[in-house]
DNA sequence: CTGTTAGCGCCTTCAT
DNA sequence: ATGAAGGCGCTAACAG
């Protein structure tokens, strides 16, 4: 049973208002200040937070909802929010759906109901129709990856299309015509903006041709994909892979064939996290600002709350950029 | 600004213990049930947790404090526990303090001022000294992955001693004499038990002899291992990698080296997490029980919260199980 | 089964 | 600069 104001109170003989006032920041005469803090000390007091909050309706926690931590990439996004949230005095309380829309909704209420003063989400429903609930309560939401088609609001996001031209750009200045992508799932806009960037600066020219393998996310769907469309000899040059766990199977898989990068073929990997400075020849890479990602969605959701009135929504895309390394090839 | 139980009052003329009696499992006559269920369909009513926390003393939140996320195995445990919480109307907040003992212990003093009934954790600090502010507050604490010298409490490890043994007989019956570890930091109970309890098996004999490899835990200094190991020529027959992260970066270096498992090397790695079912010929593995750890974990946090009173502390060792593959050849 | 009442711990006017 | 008093929304006796 932790101490209270009213023990500050018996010990110190000050009223309740000006312990309140110590701990909100007026002024008060040094003596009382001190011997505030020697009570504070003696009862090892912490304000209770939740008379705190049920007077000022903040929890200071924020709500991230992801579809799921095994992928890295949103293992390592959501670890750095929490780290920046945390050290500006919120607490992240976490969910993932398993990318189960209907999980998705129930989370998203389930959050509310623990007063998250806000909701910092990577949305697997890309209508955003299940974020309504939040705004209807006034609680803002900032999204990562993607906008949501109906539910305007802060977002952070990649120029994914521009990812795909860069790759595509870089395989036709060494001139490829046959490319493989190892694309992941179709439904899903992140994945299917980098294969028809790809597409649509890649096959500009339509002596050039690629074929495109979907799949889930997973390290052994990259595997499988690079498996399929090695033996279906379409003499393939090179190989476009749309997210880490896809690069990370194909890799496996091409050295598994024996396949040289790049003399046997050229590869273009995405998102480098635990790969980079391991693989030889290096792997070149289309990579997200992963940090700067993190960093603005964190900042997005802090400003709104500073200034909830703040009119308009903020939509910060970042850049993502070609890591050169040496594994493609002038054919 | 959501509605209060008086508002519901107003719209049913029902008295507030009653309004609260709904909320709390009690009996009313079906047509009060009904007359509330219409309010706060029509209010959108839900509880406010600040004020029921404020009398109950319960936020129906666990901390979860880990030193990373990076780590898969880490990941992976989070994402478990933080579902089967979830499922029991338990939020998570997470915080990671990134290896880093005085991050730990303010992390912990900040998640217990978020008022959370209970802490899970994979401690740093292996003395536990910092979880001693739990308890002074009477929160509960449930350690994974080792147990804390001067703190005992509650806690799920798995049998890291035997996992080396295991490793070690199966390269013994193979006829291995000259096997490489892959053995991460030293300073790290799990990492080393892992180590040590091969060595302890393996060394029964001296003319069987080890070469250990420490270094960090990830991906990019089981790679570095591996090339260390070989290219001191020890002639080494096998390879024992002690985490998943140093298993996937030694199969990387393995495969650049055009070593073929196992003709050329036999190998023996640890959990499968994303590997299983990708590398061919199969990976030979030690396997923790991830599902079962975080099943634990969840599940003596959610004892111990329903029986505070509970004597004594339950510490439950789960075994790792070696999933036999094809990548160790006999001599 | 339902209503009345008195707090839970903190914050905030309003006085002093 | 400090104190007194009422209320945030919910719960739990206690009465009826």
């Amino acid at each position: 049973m932790p101490g209270t104001y009213k023990d500050i109170q018996n010990i110190t003989g000050l009223s309740l208002s000006t312990i309140s006032k110590y701990f909100n920041g007026g002024n008060l005469r040094e003596e009382n200040r001190l011997s505030i803090e020697k009570a504070i000390e003696e009862l090892d007091f912490t304000v209770n937070a939740f008379a705190r909050g049920l007077k000022s309706r903040q929890s200071h926690t924020i709500g991230i909802l992801v579809p799921d931590l095994s992928s890295t990439f949103n293992a390592i996004i959501m670890e750095q929010v929490c780290e920046i949230l945390r050290s500006h005095g919120y607490g992240s309380i976490v969910c993932t759906c398993n990318g189960n829309q209907k999980a998705e909704k129930s989370s998203l209420s389930f959050l509310l109901d623990k007063m998250v003063d806000g909701i910092i989400t990577i949305p697997m429903d890309e209508t955003g129709k299940h974020l309504e609930e939040a705004s209807k309560r006034g609680t803002p939401v900032v999204l990562i990856d993607h906008l949501a088609a109906n539910f305007k609001t802060d977002a952070v996001i990649v120029n994914n299309q521009e990812a795909g031209h860069m790759a595509a750009r870089e395989f036709i200045l060494c001139g490829h015509r046959h490319i493989g992508i190892i694309a992941g799932p179709e439904d899903m806009d992140t994945m299917h903006l980098r294969c028809s960037g790809f597409l649509e600066e890649f096959q500009k020219e339509n002596s050039r041709k690629a074929w495109v393998c979907r799949s889930g996310l997973s390290m052994e769907e990259g595997y499988d994909s690079v498996k399929k469309l090695l033996s279906a000899k379409h003499g393939i040059t090179g190989l476009f892979c749309t997210n880490y766990e896809l690069t990370l199977g194909a890799y496996i898989a091409l050295q598994e064939m024996h396949k040289q990068i790049p003399n046997d073929i050229s590869v273009i990997g995405f998102d480098n996290m635990l790969l980079s400075g391991i693989l030889n020849p290096p792997l070149t890479m289309i990579v997200q600002p992963v940090k700067q990602i993190a960093v603005t969605a964190a900042e997005l959701m802090l400003e709104r709350l500073e200034k909830p009135d703040f009119p308009g929504t903020r939509i910060i895309e970042l850049e993502t950029q070609l890591l050169a390394g040496a594994s493609v090839k002038p054919i």
